[in-house]
DNA sequence: CGCAATTTTGATTTTGATCAACTTCTGTGG
DNA sequence: CCACAGAAGTTGATCAAAATCAAAATTGCG
């Protein structure tokens, strides 16, 4: 029983390698990645991973399921930053001072294998691909801030909610799950926290781009129906 | 000649040191990373590091000066993405697909120390201390992000100004130079870029501050009159 | 099943953008 | 060293986008 748990667990028979670990790893390096993801843990919708102010000691791939990450100033307000799917590497935030920024939260049951931080310091010193895999992950999250900034800042409602939707697609599409048709895990109001509007705004702007024939809203389902003119109204927009 | 410049451009000898290095490296840890960091390179006003779409190739410490990166969409569109004084690492953005995917650009005329960045993967597995440091230093990055996120999602035009004069202000305090008085290095309309405003939105939020007797502005000198009363506004707004 | 949470839609208000005019500052060349 | 052009900054009037307030409809837990 135990051994087939062990098994299951293993990064080495696990399906989503290419995601959230490096490709061309030899079997020795592999084993030593088995080692060092030991425990999967299981998440029910709506708790947390971790919570701002928690010790950090690991970071966590997404074995299955959805989380967002919000951020929570002294004040009462709070702001979704991201959202992780199958695959996705969270819980970065925390190495620099040893402590969580933000909240982790279930969106739907989940499970996320957990990665020892320290050790995989010290592993990724005998297994460099390892260690650049690392670093890669990381700069994407800030690549990838970088452009959420770009949103926020210089972006209308309307091209904030496009983009949303079609970086969704882009990603389901990257796990072979269908990229025109999908279901939200999220409300309108994480959104809407995500994109700096309110749930009012993302509700209208559904919408309106309904009426346009762009998109099909069935409350959480989304069918992209014009996808070629939503990525022109990003781009095109403002020129 | 040679002698001498090679001893000030060493990270041994540099006054820096606690910033852009880690603290408590051995004799022989720090002649390591003094050979690493080679090149010095001058940079004049108005001139990039490195542009979208350089090749990635190295990390840059500020050793004098001040710069802002800045991404730019497929359309016309650009935001300022940050702001980097003395003592402060960029570039990391360029690891993930090994191809930068912002400018940086100097605000005055800067000096920085470059960083190859490979060889600092090779020479952090040697150097456990270093490799925990550059952990930190894109994660501090990452976190930094989620601020400005919330920031550009959450705040109010007049609360992004102060949020970012109190966050100028506390940089420069600990860089020793005075806190509540200083210069800003960069113009209203890159302010604004940053703080996802308008030029004249900054403007008139400047002198609306200045008329509350918050803050002193006169063209690019700030002086902070009243911190204590600027921090509640950001803390205690929206409550 | 029932009630709280979520979503939609409408009316109104507010914030910050836009447009415009004018001032000040900076740096350059005569 | 001054004149001048272009850049940067301020301020005012108006406009537009999204927030807010409100009410009704729908959904999905427990």
């Amino acid at each position: 029983m135990t051994e087939i748990t062990k098994l299951q667990s293993a990064c080495s028979q696990c399906n989503l390698q290419e995601l959230c670990l490096p490709v061309g790893l030899s079997e020795t390096e592999l084993s030593v990645v088995d080692n060092l993801v030991g425990e999967r843990r299981k998440i029910a919708r709506g708790e947390a991973i971790f919570r701002s102010g928690d010790r950090f000691t690991a970071i966590y791939a997404v074995k299955l399921g959805f989380f967002k990450t919000e951020v929570l100033s002294e004040d009462g307000r709070h702001q979704v930053t991201s959202f992780y799917m199958t695959g996705e590497v969270l819980g970065m935030d925390g190495i620099s001072a040893e402590t969580h920024h933000c909240d982790a939260i279930a969106l739907e049951d989940s499970e996320v294998c957990l990665i020892p931080f320290h050790e995989l310091e010290t592993i990724s010193v005998k297994v460099p691909t390892l260690q650049r895999h690392l670093h890669r992950v990381m700069s994407r999250e800030i690549v990838r801030d970088q452009g959420m900034m770009m949103m926020l800042g210089a972006m209308h409602a309307e091209e904030r909610v496009i983009a949303f939707l079609l970086n969704l697609s882009q990603r389901y599409a990257a796990r072979g799950y269908a990229a025109r048709d999908f279901n939200l895990r999220m409300t309108r109001e994480e959104i809407g926290s995500y994109l700096g509007l309110k749930l009012e705004t993302v509700s209208r702007t559904f919408s309106h781009l309904q009426e346009e024939g762009l998109l099909q809203v069935e409350k959480k389902h989304i069918r992209l129906v014009d996808t070629v003119r939503l990525k022109k109204m990003l781009s095109q927009d403002r020129l």
